[in-house]
DNA sequence: CATGAATGAGATTTCATTCAT
DNA sequence: AATGAATGAAATCTCATTCAT
């Protein structure tokens, strides 16, 4: 059946992707075999690899999928307009992590891409990038809330940036690995934190 | 009838487990095969499989390791008399952190530990009761904090306690993969959350 | 019914075959997927497939083509009227074989081609045949200096046939593996050996 | 069973190289798979890669079997004291050859070997080694006609040297393909064709 | 106690060929 | 006549583990 559609072909890449993800969420990356795939997806070793060339690649792409539109769908809170309160925000970007987090949600695959970083360049790479642009994004956050006069000018809002993203990869554990965490706990632990005397008991 | 001592079998296991850490941290736990661990260790295949009766065994208990000082160097930290403002405790934490994540540190083993964590049931189990013991710990810090009329009665010690466990993995990460965070930056940027004011912009 | 013509025919089958050949030499035979040769002769597999019906009658077909003419060309030379000297007449035909063994010249496949011979039956039928062309070839060659008195009459012409066959594959040999021997050489090689004196020091 | 004797390992390598020829010769080297040598040589898969790190690693070995000792022999010939007439030498070294060339005699593979000697470069390097090799025997020989006062001082021997080894190949060609030349007659051949009037008849 | 040769199931990937369009 | 997506058997090689010595 040749000369197909571009969507044929984009449906079949997204019928491996799925299958694997599927197969990776269920067995693990490693455990999981091309035959495993094959049979999940209901196509033959030949078709499989027509699409994908190895399965590094599909682990790949699969792995990109995972995070790329977490990013965007924050970028559209923090940018929009009645500027959200810190925990409110934390919450909502929680509730679209577990929204991502259930039984074949892409999120149950983030540990083992942040494994896999530690030892392929290339997934390093993207992990790395995406981690500066969640940080961006939350930096931009706070330079808002200094601008609008509720932060000191001086407040540094590249740390905090970087602390206020150190919160997600945690939220995201706890999730898959205690299962005891909601966003609202989430948000109203954050409530608890943003006081001025958990600072001043130095004396 | 043992011919050799108690603690000629001890150095024989540690020496089997810091080899294995060594190739596992250099190559990944799962690119490493046993024959690598064989030549790190500089004993042969039956030495290693007397002292370990598989390379799980082997990945267990190195994992095992990872973690568990961390979590007893926090307990010290957190009932040490003089109370400690959350982020001077942070920064401290964080810098342990960074020690044990030099180039042959456990630390590095981490994200595979939380990826394995995923499928393994024995990791899975330990790893959960780690995040629990630290989120405890956590929680009585700030049970001190209200204890010492620095925090409303009201204050949802638990969730605190829980978002304040979640920075350590995103610290971590951000050390392994971006490598742009100290834990002096760390501890500003949560200085610069601690106020009241990041909450009260709903209006 | 047929749409094309013949010619056409005979053209895509010839594309086919050189695309074939410039693939087999530049990867050798079993290197060469089916998918190189679509790629190298800008078809389709179907369109191949139409032409050849598998990928061993492209090989046979390509052997055929390989000492086909290079017998014809030895014949004209054999029976030209001026009749040569041998050591001019492998001079001559050495050269031919050179002209045949340039960067895509279809000698070059000759070891193939022998290789094969031992495992094909049909690639065997037709090398043996070829052997046994040229060197009946030889053997009329010898039968007129016979005939003409440069040679005793009880010269045994079918085993000079044979001896002088055996020259020509030594030759293809060293150019494609050594590259260090010119048929001018060969020329002056065989002079030397055209003496009594190299078979009379039993003494 | 550990610490085996050296001569154990040796005992091996030679039952998997015995093992693979066959093979080789009954199948052909590219349609031999690795699990024929498991079963031909009786070994697991496991212990032949301990022997041999990949088919082409037997492959080469074996093909350094092939060739190696015809030269020490061919060497022997010629250094041996009464100087031999050039066609007694020619037919003792086809007799060498007809002898390495029975059923499962190595010479079989030769023709395998100079098509691989087309792609692998190991194998090129070899293969021209050992072209280079006898050549350069027979060139020894020729000096010693020349010396011996048989030949004109004159004499291009490294031409005759070229020549006379170009002979070689082509018996073996014919042995295996047409299986209808004899040492013997090649001798006839070589007799009929040491003649000066070969050369005088352009006239 | 220690050795290391041997096992063999299983992993990924390739490739000649077919056939619906 | 031509396309090229799909097939699926088969190939090479790895690796955790065992056990005779």
């Amino acid at each position: 059946m040749p000369r197909v559609s571009e969507e044929h072909l984009e449906r079949r890449r997204r019928q491996i992707l799925d299958a694997a993800r599927v197969c990776f969420i269920r067995k693990g990356i490693h455990a999981t075999s091309m035959q495993d795939i094959f049979a999940e997806s209901g196509l033959s070793a030949g078709a499989v690899y027509r699409y994908y060339k190895s399965k590094n690649e599909i682990i790949e792409a699969n792995i990109s999928t995972v995070v790329g539109d977490l990013h965007a769908f924050f970028r559209r809170l923090v940018d929009s307009d009645p500027l959200l309160p810190v925990d409110e925000l934390i919450e909502r970007f929680a509730s679209k992590v577990v929204s991502l987090s259930g039984p074949d949600g892409p999120l149950r695959l983030a540990p083992a891409a942040w494994s896999l970083a530690m030892h392929e360049p290339e997934i390093a790479a993207y992990m790395a990038d995406n981690i500066t642009g969640i940080r961006e994004t939350w930096t931009r956050y706070m330079r808002r809330l200094v601008d609008a006069g509720l932060l000191p000018p001086e407040t540094d809002v590249v740390a905090a940036g970087k602390t206020l993203f150190a919160i997600l990869p945690g939220f995201v554990l706890q999730r898959l690995l205690t299962k005891d965490v909601s966003p609202e706990e989430l948000r109203r632990g954050m409530r608890a934190l943003c006081r001025e005397s958990m600072l001043t008991l130095t004396a």
